[in-house]
RNA sequence: GCGGAAGUAGCUCAGUUGGUUAGAGCGUCGCCCUGUCACGGCGAAGGUCGCGGGUUCGAGCCCCGUCUUUCGCGCCA
């Protein structure tokens, strides 16, 4: 008795099937009528099988008639295909399916998008359509990865001791952080519920609840605009946390599953070994970023006394003029042409800065050739040379100011020399940890200092350095893990003590009745015996992006959202009901427009 | 909120200095074709050049406004 739609999928048969007889079900991809042969590709979820038909087989007629991505069904016999006409490029390329009979499930109307090739369509097309869209080679490919991937990190976690625990999705607004989903209550008129932007209090109070080794694939609720990087609205993260734990604890954990899990998908590509500990502060003045890519080998080095008091007036200026000036060398081996520097140059002026001030040295100029060699002269070019290592052939880029103002601008020359120059092996995974993240940072806009990063984090030198040190010097337990230029993890040790906690917002401005009554739960939970814990969490879709070698998030998401927060595809958001407002005692205020 | 780029057939795109009837490929429809796998050949249908205004004898092209999409900045503890 042969199954209603399918005793074969469509990637399976193979030469030892021929002779038997078979029934596929799929879409049809692709339609090659020959007048008295057709081919027709017959897709499904695993694969492509070539299903013939000529004027002698009874299913002739209805295979005249389907056209791409009808979904039908298939009876006939495999067979050899003709000796010459094998397709080495196809699993299944050996046999062929002589259709006895073919029965049309559904229809399809024109298509919107092609679901056969893979060129590049709008995206709100490919977002309203995301069901065609899915279909193609590389989104379904990509997404069963994404799939293997969540999988075989959950198997990874668990295998080494990490439980998974659900925490809720309607839960309290955070006043830190991002903003917040909100969701009203209909009980409670007037009050909201909000979306967690992550299970950060939960999981902490899981350790207090005396718990250990957590972990979740959570989703994560965030009202922010967009990235090519970022999802707008909700995105996932391996969230983790563990009690009496180090910071070193926690990456000897983490480290191996995340190596991995790269070493199982990476492919063709390779992944370094060594996984380096950046402090923070090293990472902004050798990568002039927080999440330096690795696999640029450039570093930036001052070279601020080569120009103190130099014949180049700008630069020697703002040294003399002050003292926190300092003056950054970006080395461009193989970039010492003009044309290269001058393009360097218009990039910059492009960015809003005065220009990108260089030396080269080629052939004939061994001594450096640009206007900066002239103004400071040979010694002192001869001096950076030596210092950056550079020769013949090899350029150096120069910014000045403080370094606080123009390290994201050296690290973005860093990275487009890095590219120009073909320096990035693109086969290649690189990873590090960044840690000793600033607890604090100025605020220019609130005029006070504020978290740099997570309030819940523990300052180096707990209580003591908030009380005694400059706040803007104190380190955090807080770290980083970067690979190929991405964030893919945050985290850190947190502060357990509640008189810490209290403090430490208290150099926000923020005052102990605050802090109660914002962290209610968490600052109750600390009363009664807290124990240390520490962990941290990886973004799933930053993972999958990068195993798969997506440049954008919707290349690797089911149903994502556009930049404008929309879900073409179900039209979400919506308009409510007035029953629903009334029920949710609603009105609502638009803006005229 | 701000800045860059884009918007021409169902889809991807071309369209010269502003000048006749806006083109190609894919797809669709019709006819032909017995070994293709990006099959091939012939033919047809399909267009408010995002929208509105302006300049001009004449605008897909120039100008102004506006909308949409996208990339980035702000934002993202």
């Amino acid at each position: 008795m042969t199954h209603a739609y399918r005793s074969h999928k469509c990637g399976e048969l193979r030469a030892n099937n021929i002779g038997q007889t078979t029934r596929l079900s799929g879409w049809v991809h692709r339609v090659r009528d020959h007048g008295g042969v057709l081919f027709i590709d017959l897709r499904d979820h695993y694969g492509m099988t070539q299903v013939v038909a000529d004027p002698d087989s009874p299913a002739f007629k209805n295979a005249e008639k389907v056209r791409s991505e009808w979904v039908i069904k298939v009876d006939g016999g495999v067979r050899a295909r003709p000796s010459g006409t094998e397709n080495q490029d196809m699993p299944t390329g050996l046999i062929e399916v002589y259709a006895t009979s073919i029965e049309v499930l559904s229809q399809s109307a024109e298509l919107p998008l092609p679901v056969f090739g893979e060129p590049d369509y709008p995206e709100d097309t490919r977002l309203k359509y995301r069901f065609l869209d899915l279909r193609r080679e590389t989104l379904h490919k990509n997404i069963m990865t994404r799939t293997k991937v969540v999988s075989h990190l959950r198997g990874a976690m668990n295998d080494i001791g990490f439980n998974e625990f659900s925490t809720p999705i309607l839960t309290a607004s955070s006043p830190e952080g991002a903003r917040d989903f909100l969701v009203p209550s209909r009980i409670h008129a007037g009050k909201f519920f909000a979306l967690p932007q992550a299970p950060q209090q939960y999981k902490q109070l899981l350790m207090v609840a005396g718990f250990d080794k957590y972990f979740q694939i959570a989703p994560c609720f965030r009202d922010e605009d967009p990235r090519a990087d970022r999802l707008p609205g909700e995105f996932y993260q391996l969230d983790l946390e563990m009690s009496f734990v180090t910071q070193d604890d926690l990456f000897a954990t983490m480290q191996p599953v995340i190596m991995q899990l790269f070493d199982t998908f990476k492919g063709t590509k390779t992944v370094r070994a060594d996984v380096p500990r950046i402090p923070h502060a090293e990472a902004i003045r050798r990568f002039g970023s927080d999440k330096p890519d690795l696999r640029n080998p450039i570093e930036m080095q001052a070279v601020t006394p080569h120009f103190a008091g130099s014949g180049f007036k700008v630069f020697a200026g703002m040294i003399a003029n002050d003292p926190k000036v300092e003056v950054w060398a970006i080395p461009a081996p193989k970039g010492g042409s003009r044309a290269f520097c001058d393009r360097m140059n218009s990039w910059a002026q492009s960015q809003g800065q005065p220009g990108l001030g260089y030396v080269f040295w080629r052939e004939g100029d061994e001594g450096g050739a640009g206007p900066i060699a002239k103004n400071i002269g040979p010694e002192r070019t001869e001096a950076i040379r030596t210092q950056m290592g550079l020769g013949v052939g090899d350029a150096c880029f120069f910014v000045a100011g403080r370094p606080e103002k123009f390290y994201k601008f050296a690290g973005d020359a860093r990275t487009l020399v890095g590219k120009e120059m073909n320096l990035v092996n693109e086969n290649e995974f690189a990873f590090a940890w960044i840690v000793d993240f600033p607890f604090y940072e100025w605020s220019e806009e609130e005029k006070r200092i504020d978290f740099a990063h997570n309030p819940f984090s523990m300052p180096q030198g707990g209580i003591d350095a908030l009380n005694k040190q400059d706040p803007l010097t104190i380190r955090a337990f807080q770290y980083d893990m970067v690979c190929n230029g991405f964030e893919i993890a945050s985290g850190s040790i947190r502060n357990h003590s509640p008189e810490t906690m209290v403090k430490a917002f208290e150099m926000t401005g923020k005052s102990k009745a605050e802090v109660e009554e914002q962290f209610g739960g968490m600052y109750r939970a600390f009363q009664y015996g807290a124990p240390p814990h520490g962990g941290m969490a990886f973004g799933v879709d930053r993972l999958v992006m990068l195993i798969v070698g997506a440049s954008n998030l919707r290349e690797i998401t089911l149903f994502p959202m556009n930049q404008q927060a929309q879900d073409l595809l179900m039209g979400a958001p919506s308009g409510p009901t007035p029953k629903q407002l009334r029920e949710l005692h609603i009105r609502l205020n638009l803006p005229e427009s």
